[in-house]
DNA sequence: GTCTATGCAAACGTTTTGCAGTGGG
DNA sequence: CCCACTGCAAAACGTTTGCATAGAC
């Protein structure tokens, strides 16, 4: 049915080599590392198909576009530094369904996105 | 400096009158009805002046693209029908921010978005 | 040997940009 | 009368798709 192609398997490994949400041109460039030959429309395809496997999840944030991380981790949410533009996983929710739907209303699930400066940053900044 | 026109006043007119974030096209669909000529670049050069003015706020989702929205409103968040795929504002904020900082980051800022069936969605629902 | 997955290039939808002309101040 | 703003068309960008071929099984 499937069959288990080096491309594919270098972007699995990309995934998990990292533990936060990467976009296409770090997916590809990752990538290229371990299959020189990897074409965006490979990446792409297999993106999707791994989305539709449940292996990956898409995100999306106005600023830096289409993101993908491996899915079924743990319940989190995202922090996105205005800094340096990269996107962290936040573990923990202190977000609250139940209070926040309307009346009538079903609620199937939330994301939560925070944004601010990360620690690196902020290092950085004190010390200037 | 900046001029006042017809096509600018149509744009705020629009959302002047909807209660909910709309798609570009939904702007420009609206907004020919008050000028016939209005045009996407139009559109889209207005939306990014009332966005970098502060009077428009921009919201991404993964199912239905790029919405805009009124900014400096009060704080709320907004709920995306998986039925009707329209998104709604949500009042109110069951978010604790301070609870969700990792170590040494700055926060300074949320968005919560939720999605399920919307009141209008689940009742037709429970009619068939 | 079969047939899926790949690489390449063309196609696609959305957003941006160059340019000549319109119209607000 | 000036120059910001508009409309139009072309360009740019991210993503998808058609097709011939490489390579997994």
């Amino acid at each position: 049915m499937k069959r288990k192609t080096n491309q594919r398997s270098a972007i699995q490994e990309v995934f998990l080599n990292t533990d936060r949400p990467l976009s296409i041109n770090e997916i590809l460039e990752s990538g290229r590392r371990m299959v020189g030959s990897l074409n965006q429309a490979t990446v792409y395809r297999n993106l999707k198909l791994l989305v539709s496997r449940g292996w990956l999840k898409k995100i999306h944030t106005p600023e830096l576009g289409t993101l993908y991380e491996i899915a079924g981790k743990e319940h989190h949410h995202h922090f996105q530094c205005r800094s340096c533009d990269r996107l962290f996983e936040v573990s923990g929710c202190a977000f609250n369904e139940r209070s926040s739907t309307p009346p009538g209303f079903v609620i199937e699930g939330h994301e939560v996105y925070l944004f601010g400066i990360c620690a690196g940053c902020r290092e950085q900044n004190t010390l200037t």
